[in-house]
DNA sequence: GCAGTGACGGATA
DNA sequence: GTATCCGCCACTG
C-alpha cells in the first residue's frame, strides 16, 4: 500500500516513482492506468514525461511500464534498444515485435492491487 | 510570454 | 481495426 499517494507533499513524478517500484516482476502496466491511480487520467502525458526523468534512477523497473497497447514505446531511452525487451523476456513476459503479446494477462493495475 | 514538443489516452470518423 | 484529432501539464528554446 502506498500511503504516500495521499501526501501532496510529494511531486507527481515522484509519486509515479512510488508506483512503478511496486509493480511485481512478471507484471506490467500501461502509463495511463498508473496516471489513472494518480488522480489525472488526463494527464497520461505526465507520467511519461515522469518516466523520462526515472529511467536515470535504477530502482525504478520502467522497462514494466508501457503505453495502452503494451507496446514498448519507451524502449529507446534505455541504455540500449533491446534492453527492455529482454528485462522483459527475462520476467516471463513475452514480447514481440516490441510489444507485450500477452499484455492483458500481465498487466498489472494499481488500482486493484493496491486499492 | 509564445510556440513546439513529448515513454499517452480517449473519442471520433 | 486503422487513422486522425484533441486534451492534458510541464519543459525547453
Amino acid at each position: 500500500m502506498i500511503t504516500s499517494i495521499n501526501d501532496n507533499n510529494k511531486d507527481f513524478f515522484q509519486m509515479v516513482f512510488e508506483v512503478v517500484k511496486l509493480i511485481p516482476s512478471g507484471r506490467a502496466t500501461s502509463y495511463g492506468a498508473i496516471a489513472n491511480y494518480l488522480g489525472a487520467k488526463r494527464s497520461s502525458r505526465m507520467v511519461g514525461w515522469a518516466m523520462n526523468t526515472a529511467h536515470s534512477n535504477p530502482e525504478i523497473p520502467a522497462h514494466r511500464v508501457v503505453n495502452r497497447n503494451g507496446l514498448l514505446t519507451g524502449k529507446m531511452h534505455f541504455q540500449t534498444l533491446t534492453l527492455m525487451q529482454e528485462l522483459l523476456e527475462k520476467e516471463g513476459i513475452i514480447v514481440k515485435d516490441d510489444k507485450i503479446v500477452n499484455f492483458k494477462a500481465v498487466f498489472w493495475n494499481p488500482m486493484e492491487e493496491l486499492a
